[in-house]
DNA sequence: ACAGGCTCCTGCAGGC
DNA sequence: TGCCTGCAGGAGCCTG
């Protein structure tokens, strides 16, 4: 569901509640869960740690933890000693709640927090991962891919040289470029004026840097906005974004182009539906 | 290397 | 009302 915008929006708002705060109590759902490891596992580890802060890294939240057993109300160290990862999938929310908050259908997991309040992970088709990280046993999560909205022109188009394969898939291609999903990259190909079948690497130099700086724009405006409500998308309080009022192509099928007028095309590239306008986008 | 298909799931909209 | 089909912000795997 989530792509780079809402996933920041909601790293931001969940770590702006639950930062400094304390995991006191750990719950598991008990039937088949979308986890890396183990929900014992995950429980154990996470029990007892401070949460020093939550960001985003592509569409993974990072939920970075201070060390096991400090001393209740302590400041802590500030040390990373471990990690949550949360992948949202198509449908998942992280949301902060009150502990009366009635629990959500298919919620997999509850962090109970010393100041009362609860970090609740709820993901009814379950394409969602939780992963936790011991750091004294492993390393630290990358991530892969670079970040869109800080890639270098030059980094930017060595992703794409000599690939033939659509910029769209290769948009999509977290292994290249973390963050960037089906809205995103449909809104900044049209925002640049590029076909989303165009071969990867037979952009010119100036068509790339125009869509480099096409789809950082898209991303910030989205980030302002909260992020695109398609269906369920919630941010950490269970609010709207608003990005999807701005599509200007993305399930707008038929409609009118808001540049020329021309209606909105569908088709399918790397096994997603696309959307784009025939006249502006060549 | 890359396309395309299939898979994991649930929920919702639309057609009949 | 119900039943059926298709589709959905992701991504991994397998085949050709």
């Amino acid at each position: 569901m989530p792509e780079l915008p809402e996933v920041e929006t909601i790293a931001r708002g969940v770590n702006s509640r639950v930062r400094g705060d304390r995991i006191v109590e750990v719950w598991f759902g008990s039937h088949r869960e979308p986890l890396k490891n183990s929900a014992s596992r995950q429980a154990r580890g996470l029990v007892e740690r401070r949460i020093e802060s939550v960001h985003r890294t592509g569409k993974h939240i990072v939920v970075e933890l201070g060390s096991q057993g400090e001393l209740r109300n302590s400041a802590g160290t500030g040390e990373i000693a471990a990690q949550w990862i949360v992948h949202l999938g198509m449908t998942g929310r992280l949301l902060v709640t009150t502990p009366d908050a009635p629990v959500a259908k298919h919620t997999h997991a509850r962090l109970r927090l010393e100041s009362g309040r609860e970090l609740r992970f709820v993901d009814p088709r379950r394409f969602g991962r939780l992963e936790f990280r011991d750091l004294a046993k492993g390393t630290k999560f990358g991530g892969p891919g670079l970040e869109p909205l800080t890639i270098a022109g030059e980094d930017f188009a060595a992703l794409f040289r000599g690939r033939k394969l659509a910029i769209k898939a290769a948009l999509l291609n977290q292994t290249l470029m973390a963050g960037v999903g089906n809205i995103y990259a449909d809104e900044s190909l049209f925002r640049a004026g590029i076909r989303p079948r165009r071969r990867a690497g037979r952009l010119t130099r100036e068509e790339l840097e125009r869509l480099r700086k096409s789809l950082k724009e898209v991303l910030e405006h989205a980030i302002r906005l909260g992020g695109s409500s398609v269906s369920d998308y919630v941010d950490a309080d269970g609010a709207k974004g608003f990005f999807q009022f701005e599509h200007n192509v993305y399930q707008r099928t038929g409609e009118a182009c808001r540049n020329c007028g021309t209606a909105i095309k569908k088709i399918v590239v790397a096994g997603r539906s696309t959307h784009y306008c025939a006249n502006c986008q060549h």
